[in-house]
DNA sequence: TTGTAAGCGTTATCAC
DNA sequence: GTGATAACGCTTACAA
């Protein structure tokens, strides 16, 4: 079959195992039958069996991902390849692969994760979210296996490496930049509630509105998927009602791309009928029309540290637990006006 | 530490190799072992591990995903997101994971390939691209391991399992719409010159002008990254002409944003001054200003039919090659203008 | 129908 | 420094 240690043993006239110690650049080994071990690996064109290093190493030099539902629905924004980005560019600096499954219900999705786990076939893993009562997350904690997650764990924060904007600063940042431009009637477009980053950034939301002493609307707060469609859905409910908002704040641009098409077949004008601030800052929002307004989240950032950071967990299991959070900037373009 | 098959025999009073069977279904295992052996494995939280599995096996239940260059670079491009979720939608029917390495150079990538093959990391291969004389495509074969390609090969077309539109045809249809409308200074931005994609849609273009008699203008043809920063080069060369076309048939829709953003800059108008055609509809292309005429390629499907075809590959050896010619389809919007 | 034992290709632990 | 040899956790003939 393939080309294994003990031929290049054979070949090499030497034990296995001094070829598995060229392998690993032990340093007790002479020059001379290190050569001579190197040449019958070329000669022979051998490559170690990874399934088989790993069964006796226990480490398999690829870590895991997992998305917040299927893989197939996920890549539709562009937040995931842009954070996959990066921390595939971590991964390579370090010579990890990167291993995803995926599912399409909640339930397959934990089943992957679980083989991946018990199956040993990553050495960590990056969640790329952060969710209320996340069972994988529980999972994993319970198993005490290498893991780091993008976004604020909901509980136990404190013990678990985690990469995160300041999502409540950011959202009071905005709404107040809204503020000071005029507006008064502030509606939050949000994603599902138990997002963490959702539930972070309406509390910053709600901090800016009371501190303006405005009235805080439960009509103006709207959860929906981060998805075209949910921009949609999300404005059709916002201009159902009898006092609409001027201003939106937009947890996606991929959701403020659904609420400017839907606004455009109705014929209202962004930024005259309705202003947005919208996040995350992907490359499109520069394209649209108008082009959106839009705080930069450092997406790629956010994938290389948390990269970074799994691989710190893995290499120093005593590793203490700590937070990075990645600077974010809001970019100013034409999707606001001041009233 | 885990919990091996030799656990659950022991709690089960079984031998090993009768709970292996009960894992691999075998038919001869009586119904009441079975069900034996299951309640211990749900007792013990036994998952097998995937690496022994494989090693014994020789097979991962994984398929390896080959990227054109860095996943740095090449995610940038919406194609690829769009690519892999068709690839991991057919995986995931089948209960693969995918598999990505990923390298800075063409060397680290080529290594990265060899590692996942010889180290039996994947038991297939997806190409997301196709270029001439490409020695990644020409390991695989010498390798006879299995794989399939996006595009066309190069060479061997007909012994390589391949998912490709008609991109010559594509091509020409797409040049004679513009000169239907009128234009007669027709440009032609293309990628590198060895993906394929670009010579066989080069071709077409080509057989158009020739077919209309018009003079073919090496100055006309252009070949750029598929970035946006290619689309910037691409249009500032075209414009340096003393006599620029008036209209442009785009290989990517990335490029004809950056096309679009640099005219943008220098206050030209599309599609007043300038048609553009392009390629990809990325979900981006009715989001521009103005929104973008392009040639739907059905990315996820080529995607989902490159997995099955692997699959086949993967699950029966012997299984004859086959060319899967995916449609495409013109989606007309507002970069193009009769002159 | 089930058990025994020999791999699968490495690494790790002892010896020498 | 280097060589035996026993894991690593599973599958699969071959027996029983």
């Amino acid at each position: 079959m393939s080309v294994t240690i003990k031929d290049v043993a054979k070949l090499a006239d030497v034990a296995p195992s001094t070829v598995s110690r060229v392998i690993a650049n032990n340093p007790r080994i002479s020059e001379k039958t290190k050569r001579k071990v190197k040449e019958a690996m070329d000669y022979l064109g051998y490559h170690p069996n990874f399934n088989a290093r790993s069964l006796a190493n226990r480490s398999t030099q690829a870590i895991g991902l997992v998305m917040p539902s299927s893989a197939d629905k996920t890549m539709q924004n562009p937040f995931f390849p842009e954070v996959i980005r990066g921390i595939s560019t971590m991964a390579h600096e370090q010579e990890y692969a990167l291993y995803m499954s995926t599912g399409n219900t909640e339930e397959e999705i934990f089943e992957g994760v679980v083989r991946m786990v018990q199956g040993r076939r990553v050495d960590g893993i990056v969640m790329l979210y952060s969710r209320v009562d996340d069972n994988i997350m529980a999972y994993l904690q319970e198993q005490n296996f290498p893991f780091t997650v993008i976004g604020k764990p909901f509980k136990n924060a404190e013990k678990i490496t985690h990469i995160d904007n300041d999502n409540f600063k950011a959202a009071q940042e905005m709404t107040e930049y809204l503020l000071s431009k005029g507006h008064e009637r502030i509606g939050f477009v949000g994603g599902n509630l138990n997002l963490v980053v959702t539930i972070d950034r309406l509390l910053g939301y709600e901090k800016a509105i009371r501190k303006a002493k405005l009235p805080l609307k439960d009509e103006y707060i709207v959860h929906e998927e981060f998805l075209k469609e949910g921009g949609q859905e999300a404005i059709k409910e916002l201009l159902a009602l009898e006092n609409p908002p001027s201003a939106l704040i937009v947890m996606d641009d991929l959701m403020s791309f659904g609420i400017l098409h839907t606004l455009n077949e109705l014929g209202l004008s962004v930024p005259d009928d309705i202003s947005i601030v919208s996040f995350n800052n992907v490359m499109l929002s520069e394209l649209s029309s108008p082009s959106l307004t839009s705080v930069d989240i450092n997406i790629f950032q956010l994938g290389y540290e948390a990269a970074k950071g799994l691989l710190d967990c893995i290499q120093s299991p005593k590793h203490n637990p700590k937070r990075v959070t990645v600077p974010y900037k809001l970019v100013e373009r034409q999707s606001c006006r001041t009233v």
